[in-house]
DNA sequence: GTCTATAAATGGATAGAC
DNA sequence: GTCTATCCATTTATAGAC
């Protein structure tokens, strides 16, 4: 075992994954390896052993919070809901749960576009888009139906990157209403200019 | 007069702006001064003189791109639609004009939110949105209808930040329904869960 | 009004001790 | 497995020439 006990190699590299997005979200991309580094209790010598790069260590960070977004799908999913527009469903209320603190869903979404100023992270989130549009398509609802749910959902999830509020009781009711078109799909059909 | 003829210090204070956003678009918020100041035809020094520091220059440039925008949706009014929903309606067409192309509107975005790093340019944003929320709010659509169409109108335009495509017909319905919607809004409020 | 030269600071990464 | 010391490149900003 090596010099530091209680704490796995395993450890220190979630820890500083960690750290890393608490200093990109306080400080920027641009957080210095040596404020990620304190944030997490290591030296910056004993980072770079972790992450042989600062680009390595924001890969794994951005891929960090991809899983954490579907896993967050993965856990809105109702097992007693078999009816088309199931995963649409779990996708919007994992969108909107945040929604509750503007705050954390500010920083959640200034953390990832920061990160996107990487292009390996770019390309990284590229390939994740796309993976969930064809997860969505494949859902079982018209397409008509399920581009304005998912846009809406979208829209009032980055709303607060802006600086808007979305806490307005407007807002709840249409999360209710996106879940419930979901549903009845042929409300919206009939909606045709 | 100066020493060199044909740019006043206004044009050259221009030059620089736009300068500023094409090496911030291509190199992200840390393109240094160096880069802004070849962009433009100028040096180093000549940038100082014009802006005390990089983040007068990075606000002045926030500023202009705000303006900008809020200039495409006075653009986008009609001036024959006098019924509620006229300002709101504008909007719509100018969020999703550059849609046309992804790309643009992508980079267009990216800008945005690697501007806001800066905490000065946070609060302008902020106080913006605020702006544009009062503004649609007495436009004199119902609140659940505004809140609908504006967050769909977000959700679609901020789509290619992440990757994903709204050049599929499905999104193109949708605008038109959107459009559609504010001047028939009787045909949402009936769609109450 | 703009340029050159340079100061002063900071950041990423390496080498090697422990 | 982690830390210290150090190198080198880059960057903002200043001083002063033209």
């Amino acid at each position: 075992m090596g010099r530091t006990a209680g704490r796995s190699p395993h450890d220190t590299r979630r820890a500083l994954v960690d750290a890393a997005a608490d200093a990109v979200r306080a400080r920027g991309i641009h957080a210095s390896l040596d404020d990620i580094a304190r944030f997490a209790g290591v030296s910056k010598g004993g980072l770079i052993y972790h992450f042989a790069s600062k680009d390595e260590l924001i890969l794994e960070l951005a891929r960090d919070q991809l899983a954490a977004f579907q896993a967050s799908v993965d856990a809105a999913l109702d097992p007693s809901d078999t009816e088309p527009g199931r995963l649409t469903r779990a996708y919007i209320r994992a969108a909107l749960a945040p929604v509750e603190d503007d705050v954390a869903m500010r920083q959640s979404l200034a953390l990832i576009t920061q990160l996107m100023t990487l292009p390996a992270v770019a390309e990284l989130a590229r390939a994740d888009a796309e993976r969930w549009d064809a997860a969505l398509a494949a859902d079982g609802l018209p397409p008509d139906v399920l581009t304005l749910v998912v846009a809406a959902a979208d829209g009032m999830s980055t709303a607060p990157l802006w600086g808007a509020s979305t806490q307005t009781p407007a807002h709840r009711r249409l999360a209710q209403r996106l879940l419930h078109l979901t549903r009845h799909p042929h409300l919206w059909e009939a909606l045709t200019p």
